[in-house]
DNA sequence: TATAAATTTGTAATCAATACAGAGTTGTAA
DNA sequence: TTACAACTCTGTATTGATTACAAATTTATA
């Protein structure tokens, strides 16, 4: 779908900007930071702010359009799938997996309203585990 | 079991301090940040130096004591429960909740060697929602 | 005791994130 | 088109958690 609609229906005014910064979110697997975007769309946009990279972001986060993943608890990463998922980020490759997770109620979470959810594992992928050993 | 023992076993000299920590770790299921922890033991510990506590977790969380959990990203907090649950935080009573996960097959991790998990849930307890609507 | 090794401490530095105010842009109505 | 208000963007300064590092203290051992 076009992104500046799909910010509008969103609630969200699509200032060329902000359409650009989505659609880098949408196009990456990568899972960016706010350096990430930055850096990325710097070139394009020389005049842009980290600031305005921040104030986007959060602007997207309140409206439901990306979520915010805390991986490593060290920079807080941006990701434009808001489907239910979790990542799994391989310590050999530095590749970020994503999988499916189960249904609340398996959880034990009946009667819970659950918003935000986030999950995260590390570990190492069977790709590493067959070519390491 | 004793603290100090058990630290011993997993190959940290228990030093008083270390031990104190790991002891207060072990007795709250509030999750505690850095600050929180030397905030708790400062008055017991007057010398307390908050880099102490920064290097204990740290080397509690190396030789898998503890579990650290990055939570809403801003802080990373500890919990003495290393066993595979999640933490659902309810917005409303700010309560921290444990609950059980499904087994890593389940997810389509098979033939992943799964190391870390971190799993975040936010929304509103059962609790809450009966008090409040 | 003497000496080495490990632990603890305090200060300074780093860096992601936020606050805030000013500059720029867009929309609207006369 | 002009005037004005509302919104968006920018840059600097600040905050605050975390780390770096070297000195001080404590513990272990010969």
């Amino acid at each position: 779908m076009d992104s500046a609609k799909y910010l509008l229906d969103n609630g969200v005014k699509p200032s060329i900007v902000r359409v650009m910064i989505y659609d880098y979110l949408k196009g990456t697997t990568s899972h960016p930071t706010v350096d990430d975007i930055y850096k990325e769309l710097q070139p394009k946009v020389p005049t842009l702010s980290k600031t305005t990279v921040y104030n986007t972001v959060k602007l997207f986060v309140a409206n439901g359009l990306i979520k915010a993943l805390s991986i490593d608890g060290t920079q807080i990463r941006y990701d434009a799938d808001i489907g239910h998922h979790g990542h799994f980020k391989c310590n050999s490759c530095r590749k970020v997996y994503d999988f499916k997770i189960g249904a609340d109620a398996e959880y034990g979470l009946d009667g819970f309203k659950v918003g935000t959810r986030e999950i995260f594992y590390t570990g190492e992928c069977n790709h590493c585990l067959l070519k390491n050993n």
